[in-house]
RNA sequence: GGACAAUUAGCUCAGUUGGUUAGAGCGUCACAUUGACAUUGUGAAGGUCACUGGUUCGAAUCCAGUAUUGUCCACCA
């Protein structure tokens, strides 16, 4: 049969992706609404939704978002196809400090200008354009990997809608004294000029050289000498015996870096024994916990650095330098004085930095806008906190974090929850909706800024709508200049893009329209993201959302793992090992990307990419296609056969194969249900490959039975469909059916785990047929590795004889097959119990075939051969008859179990007795 | 310092209620090659399931301990 021209050899992934995706936007079944009109999906139908992790706006796509949206789509189509009201909502993060930091760079390098030269007004709206520019990169990367979402819904953390929810829960939160302001520790970034919250602190390794000092009697020690210019307090452990001599409070004399002072000794037991000579100094405004410490003990705090991280007035002589220039001056000083005992040059520690691309973090004390996450509330009668809300909702089992080991890396994290800052002073984000009075400037100011309860004007109000006068004495006002962090919008994200505040009261259950989303959508099904931002993100839209709503925001969060490179190290630019996905798009197809990236990872385990797997899963997507050219040769030969719902089988094969099918089915869609992805495209790979494509093809041109063909085929193209969308729909439409619809709306194969999906097709299929056919792949394979042992050339033809009864029919019935796929000539059948002369016996089960070796091969090398068989025999039938004589076995293994080693035994008993009898028969 | 995970073929990994003579892909070796496909086909080699003990009729699978590796959290003045 010649092969229609028209379709090519090989799946050209460049020449459909683009064009498949138009159609699939053109047809607009993204949107739920529209496949509810098209009479896709029923009106009542049972809802799925997920919102899309939003993505940096000024970001490009990256293996980890490739992954993400990989696995995404995959549930997403899967959900559409089996009849569910289908949601999933795009959108982009604004992402405060990271994308402000990026413009400020970009504006430094090419003007030589700071923020400070443009102003707040002009450094936002180049920020804005900057912002709205990127979007369209991030957007268009999203759909290459052929992403099915909503865009009609598309939001973005800083319009207007999810504005005024982040207003809204702003003034909630206030009123409510969840959110205060307060005086207290920050992380300072003196480079962003702000402050950076706990969670987005990274530790970076440094050696540094480590300074022991003379401190009066005692010997402290520092890496940061240039701190200590105020230290007055003497910190050690009411335990240390070495210091029992010393009383808390005692004052003592000494000789310090700018001249004599008076230290005061404190007992507390923050004091390590351990750690060097168990004695240290504390700086207050510079280190957390000093800063706990002076609390404790209600010790004076004095700044050392200011804000831009130069010396203060305190440093006398050093006073206005830079850290780094002051510190070898100090420590020069402190030598001269005969205060520096030594320095340790190998000392290794941990700097804290500002994550998101700011610098060395700098401890100070600031006033600041917090979330308390331990202030008790009422809620339905019960005392709770939001640490208690966000630690409820998960171990109630309202949310399901999968994989489980999670869940307590989330509890342990809340343990050690702080209070929230959400205040930066930053100006890319959401403006603080805080207004002051101006008859009381001070407010503003971030030093001794005190409420006084006499005077209304005096506290800062909180508003959803901007003000312009103030409330009580109707004078001018003026607006909290901070934003906020960029993880408070990201919190509302569930609730903000399903429309909440705005339509929360009127949305209705059930009805079409992105104003009813909330009422149709919350909570969503499933959140799916990387592990690395469940406390960023995961664990403060559980927050927000118990809090605001007292109910969750999602059922199920699914974390997947880190894409790393092939040798297993992490992505970076340093390192030079940055994948792109789209590069490997436009060389191997965004279907082999997404298997890639699916298939051989797990729940929350790291995964390795690179080319070599690529690949192998393009070479599948080929193998798919060219199996698709095959079937469509036989559409062209047969017209009348299209869409064939029930497929008659007629021989053991097609039994055989509709078995297997309806097996992998129900599996697949198990899997999928379990959210064990990976297992199920390994299912459906090992099934397309190894059985659809390695045997039935070759059965089918023997016995051309076109409509099981088409029908199987058809099958895998849905059931491959939500793991590789674009070759699917391709091969769909070569195959002629996209007159009828497109593959994506395409109702999933029925099987018993089908939720909105259609009945089971009846067929009537013989398990029994099913089996027995399974007898004749085996013993082909057998007498093939006979072939390929013995060195028969492939091309050479031989002949067999069948021995017995018992399963000759099956090898009659089967002959064609049989022929064709392990080279034979003639089959002879005997009736006899007789063996033939110089022969090699082949069993599968009791199917027993005779290799007639007249002249092929030498015999003596065949004896060899079997005699390995033999042993190998023995010894299994040995292990069996130990496991059946073992009467505990008998007695308390399950009947079935017992059972099956029994026939195993029977079988294997046989086949040895015939090994043996031919054995001898060839001395 | 605390927690969590991993350890199965040369490499990457499956193996979810304990019952297989332990699997796949890649790689290796041998052979094949004009009819869907060399982005291929056929066959083969390759594993004490990290180690030690325990539970069980039965353990890669459950428990305890050990070792190694990795990740996260805390953070030392």
């Amino acid at each position: 049969m010649a092969m229609p021209k028209e379709i090519p050899k090989t799946y050209d992934a460049k020449e459909w992706e683009e064009k498949l995706y138009h159609a699939w936007e053109k047809s607009s079944f993204f949107n739920p609404d529209i496949c509810i009109k098209a009479g896709v999906t029923k009106a009542d139908a049972p809802i799925f939704s997920i919102v899309l992790p939003p993505p940096n706006v000024t970001g490009t796509l990256h293996t980890g978002s490739a992954c993400m949206l990989a696995i995404e789509d995959l549930i997403v189509r899967y959900h559409r196809m089996q009849g569910f009201r289908t949601l999933w909502l795009p959108g982009t993060d604004h992402a405060a400090i990271a994308t402000q930091s990026k413009v400020e760079r970009i504006i430094y390098e090419k003007e030589k200008k700071t923020r400070h030269d443009l102003g707040r007004e002009e450094l936002l709206r180049r920020i804005e354009s900057f912002a709205e520019e990127s979007r369209n990169t991030i957007v268009h990367q999203t759909k290459k990997m052929g992403s099915s979402l909503d865009w009609s819904r598309e939001a973005y953390t800083l319009d207007e809608k999810r504005s005024l929810a982040v207003r809204t829960a702003f003034k909630k939160m206030f009123d409510d004294g969840i959110i205060y302001r307060g005086e207290r520790i920050v992380n300072w970034d003196p480079q962003m000029q702000t402050t950076v919250s706990d969670d987005e602190i990274e530790y970076v390794e440094k050696t540094s050289p480590f300074y022991y000092l003379k401190y009066g009697p005692f010997v402290i020690g520092t890496v940061r000498p240039e701190t200590k210019f105020g230290d007055k307090y003497v910190v050690m452990h009411p335990n240390d015996e070495r210091y029992k001599a010393y009383k808390h409070g005692q004052k003592i004399n000494l000789e310090w870096i700018n001249g004599p002072i008076t230290a005061t000794v404190i007992k507390d037991k923050a004091g390590d024994m351990a750690f060097g000579s168990g004695v240290m100094t504390i700086t207050p405004a510079h280190s957390r916990i000093d800063f706990e410490i002076a609390q404790r003990h209600n010790l004076d705090i004095e700044p050392i650095i200011d804000d831009q991280g130069k010396l203060l007035p305190i440093a006398e002589e050093f006073a206005g330098q830079e850290i780094k220039e002051a510190r070898g001056k100090i420590v020069a000083k402190l030598k001269a004085k005969g205060l520096l005992v030594k320095i340790d040059e190998q000392y290794t520690h941990n700097v804290a930095t500002n994550g998101r691309g700011g610098g060395t973090i700098e401890p100070q004390i600031k006033k600041q806008w917090w979330i308390n996450v331990n202030k008790e509330f009422e809620r339905a009668g019960k005392t709770v906190t939001l640490k208690s809300l966000m630690q409820d909702a998960v171990r109630s089992k309202k949310i399901e974090i999968l994989p489980e080991r999670f869940e307590k890396i989330y509890f342990h994290w809340i343990d050690n929850l702080r209070d929230w800052c959400i205040s930066r002073q930053i100006w890319y984000g959401h403006r603080i909706p805080v207004y002051y009075c101006s008859n009381n400037k001070q407010g503003i100011s971030n030093f001794k800024f005190q409420i006084s309860k006499e005077e209304k004007c005096s506290e800062p109000i909180a508003s959803i709508e901007p003000l312009n006068k103030c409330p009580h004495c109707n004078g001018e006002i003026e607006q909290d200049p901070d934003t906020l962090d960029t993880w408070f919008s990201s919190g509302l994200w569930t609730l903000s893009t399903l429309g909440w505040p705005a339509y929360a009261e009127t949305a209705t259950a059930g009805k079409p329209g992105s104003e009813n989303d909330f009422a149709n959508y919350h909570p969503t099904n499933l959140l799916e993201s990387g592990y690395d931002i469940l406390f960023f993100w995961i664990a403060r839209m559980i927050l927000m959302t118990t809090y605001l709503l007292d109910t969750i925001p999602f059922k199920t969060v699914y974390l997947h793992g880190l894409v790393r490179d092939e040798q297993g190290r992490k992505m970076s630019k340093s390192l030079d090992n940055i994948i792109d996905p789209l590069d490997m798009i436009s060389e191997y197809g965004a279907d082999a990307l997404r298997l890639a990236l699916v298939i051989g990872s797990s729940p929350g385990n790291d995964t390795r990419i690179g080319d070599e797997k690529i690949v192998s899963f393009r070479n599948f997507t080929n193998k798919l296609w060219n199996i698709g050219r095959y079937v469509s040769n036989v559409g062209i030969r047969n017209r009348e056969l299209r869409i064939t719902e029930k497929p008659e089988p007629k021989s053991n094969a097609d039994h055989w194969i509709l078995k297997r099918l309806q097996d992998v089915t129900e599996e697949v869609t198990r899997l999928i249900e379990n959210y064990q992805l990976s297992l199920a495209g390994e299912k459906l790979r090992d099934f397309t490959w190894g059985e659809f494509a390695d045997w039935y093809v070759e059965i089918h041109k023997v016995e051309k039975n076109d409509a099981v063909l088409r029908f199987v085929f058809e099958t895998l193209l849905k059931l491959w469909h939500p793991f590789m969308p674009y070759v699917t729909e391709a091969l769909w439409e070569t195959l002629g059916n996209h007159t009828k619809n497109l593959l994506m709306i395409e109702r999933w194969p029925a099987s018993t785990s089908t939720q909105g999906g259609p009945k089971k097709v009846a067929l009537t299929l013989k398990a029994d047929d099913a089996e027995r056919f399974q007898l004749i792949i085996d013993i082909i394979q057998k007498i093939r590795a006979v072939r390929s042992f013995s060195k028969i050339d492939p091309a050479k033809l031989i002949t067999v004889t069948i021995r017995r009864a018992n399963e000759r029919i099956l090898v009659q019935d089967n002959g064609d097959i049989f022929k064709h796929l392990a080279r034979i000539s003639d089959i002879h059948i005997t009736d006899g119990n007789a063996a033939p002369e110089k022969s090699i016996l082949v069993q599968s089960g009791l199917l027993q075939v005779f290799i007639n070796l007249e002249g092929i091969v030498d015999i003596k090398k065949e004896r060899e051969r079997f005699k390995e068989e033999k042993e190998d025999k023995e010894k299994y039938i040995m292990s069996l008859e130990t496991k059946l004589s073992n009467k505990n076995f008998i007695a308390r293994a399950k009947p079935d179990i017992v059972e099956a080693e029994r026939m195993k035994l029977e079988e294997t008993k046989k086949q040895l007795a015939d090994l043996k009898h031919h054995l001898a028969s060839l001395l």
